[in-house]
DNA sequence: ACTCTGTTATAATAATTCTATAACAAAAGA
DNA sequence: TCTTTTGTTATAGAATTATTATAACAGAGT
């Protein structure tokens, strides 16, 4: 899978790196039970430190989208508590929608953007 | 508008500040025309410095909800470039739905959270 | 044996966040 | 006119976070 950093971006490295993982887990391009690079050599690949891509991985354990394994490395494995996932969605859409609304965006508008987006990704239904 | 600062969050104060004042808008607790609290005077309400409100503030400005008058302080005055915030949703929205479409959240439950949103805000449609 | 894995520890640098004082000019009100 | 209040700007310190740099360790594969 292809990743690009952008260095001028106000986002950390580490989460631009999360960001796209948890996007290729989205368009399926990254399927459970793929292995993802090692730390180092994703590091290399990307020309940004160790740390950095361990801490991308670390994020992404915590927030249940891979298991590391001593032997095979961060392993794509989908925690699916989808009880949390609509709680944090919630969370984050209440912020990000009020702004819309003030900028004059209708809810129709919303959900074809919402369509649009969603037909990117392997949803089932 | 009553506004609460959660000191243990790890969103910085200002965009605590920040995020209050847009939804008050959404909410349309706060009204085209209204003036904020001066800098210091809300500070001192909060609790917290002066220039982290006057950081808020000046992002406010940046973002199009605000303008700040030399005299009546900041006064809520949304900036509708519509193409930019709809540009601006997108590409937030990107990740945010990634994120959900993994956990297995489907499109229909988007809609609905979207509408039970959407239907706080003082949207026209 | 050798290599590769994640993990951990330590340290230095840079950037961001928040606070603390202080001062300035413009405007409002007395 | 005098005083107060406004946003704005400058400077500086402390705390936290992000990133990099080395280094070492144990477990597993070859």
């Amino acid at each position: 899978m292809l990743i690009e950093i952008d260095f001028n971006s106000e986002e950390a490295l580490y989460l631009q790196l999360r960001n796209q993982i948890i996007m290729g887990i989205a368009t399926m391009e990254l399927r459970e039970g793929d292995s993802l690079p090692s730390v180092r050599q994703l590091a290399e690949t990307i020309g940004i430190n160790m740390h950095t891509v361990n801490k991308a991985y670390t994020v992404l354990k915590q927030e249940g989208f891979v298991k590391v394994d001593r032997r095979r490395g961060a392993v794509i494995a989908v925690n699916l508590d989808k009880m949390k996932a609509l709680e944090e969605l919630k969370q984050e859409l209440l912020v990000v929608l009020a702004k819309s609304s003030c900028k004059g965006i209708s809810r129709q508008e919303v959900h074809v953007l919402i369509d649009e987006l969603y037909s990117e990704y392997g949803s089932i239904d």
